[in-house]
DNA sequence: TCTACAAGTTAAAGTGACTTGAGGTTCAAG
DNA sequence: CTTGAACCTCAAGTCACTTTAACTTGTAGA
């Protein structure tokens, strides 16, 4: 009996069982074919395209982009320009994240330095880092 | 009648007012004193308070998290060290979340300047970008 | 062939961090 | 005094899974 049974699958292409038996069910994976004794058979066809899914999920991209990401794979009538216009919109969300991020990290890491230099073993100090998270001002809002 | 209402605070901090009950609800801000008609009403200390953990949350730290971090900027009494130790290691997870999101904004830039590169405006056939996503080896799994 | 036991099956409930909805009360303006 | 915005509570919905329970099937060793 050839194919690959859901735990292989789901090692081939980075995913769990039971996550690959909710996108089925969510219609984001075909049915398979079902052996004898009622377990599902996969093809290589299916790695493909369970790989494609977690990768893009690994992105960040939502079921619903994927869905249609994936539908733009399989249709090639579709354009190549269609997928790139997915995919910008979510890079300007990622630098977007990436820009804040880095400023969390500089207030973070001169926070432990002036720790280190301030206040070296001393009590009671003045954490001007964390004070400066609860006022309005500088640091990104949404 | 002093203090803000829930809709006030909701402004000035960055949230909507259910969350801020939810909040309330999971024990990450006090039940506030409640006037004649049994309405919440905030001080300026709540903004602050709140500001600081939706700025958390904001960067990606999770409720427990922040819980931490809040604590942590409301008790003054412990030591520099101490708070330096909490930050430092919050520091390192901020690092490592800097860490994929450079890795992920790379990929994705990539993929936007193969697209525009490879498959510019060409219809139908090939898009080797969307290909790539399919299979195992060269792009960042998890 | 018998016997473990690993891996498969289903359906339902749990998770995190909220958001939304229903249905009712209170407040502030005109 | 009436209208409508903003508040209240409690329950259910959302997203993308994960976990649990209770059961069946497949496989490898004695």
């Amino acid at each position: 009996m050839s194919g690959y049974k859901i735990g292989i699958l789901a090692k081939r292409a980075g995913a769990n069982a039971p996550t690959i038996r909710y996108y089925e069910q969510i219609g984001l994976l075909r049915r398979p074919d079902r052996q004898d004794g009622n377990q599902r058979r996969y093809s290589d066809e299916d790695v493909g395209r369970l790989t494609f899914i977690r990768r893009c999920r690994a992105f960040g991209f939502s079921i619903d982009q994927v869905r249609r990401l994936a539908a733009l794979v399989e249709d090639r009538s579709r354009s190549c320009v269609e997928a790139r216009d997915i995919a910008q919109a979510h890079l300007a969300e990622v630098r977007a994240k990436l820009r804040e991020l880095r400023a969390l990290e500089k207030s973070f890491a001169g926070f432990v330095a002036d720790c280190d230099a301030k206040c070296a073993g001393a009590l009671g100090p003045q954490c001007a880092v964390l004070d400066e998270l609860s006022v309005n001002g500088s640091t990104g809002k949404r």
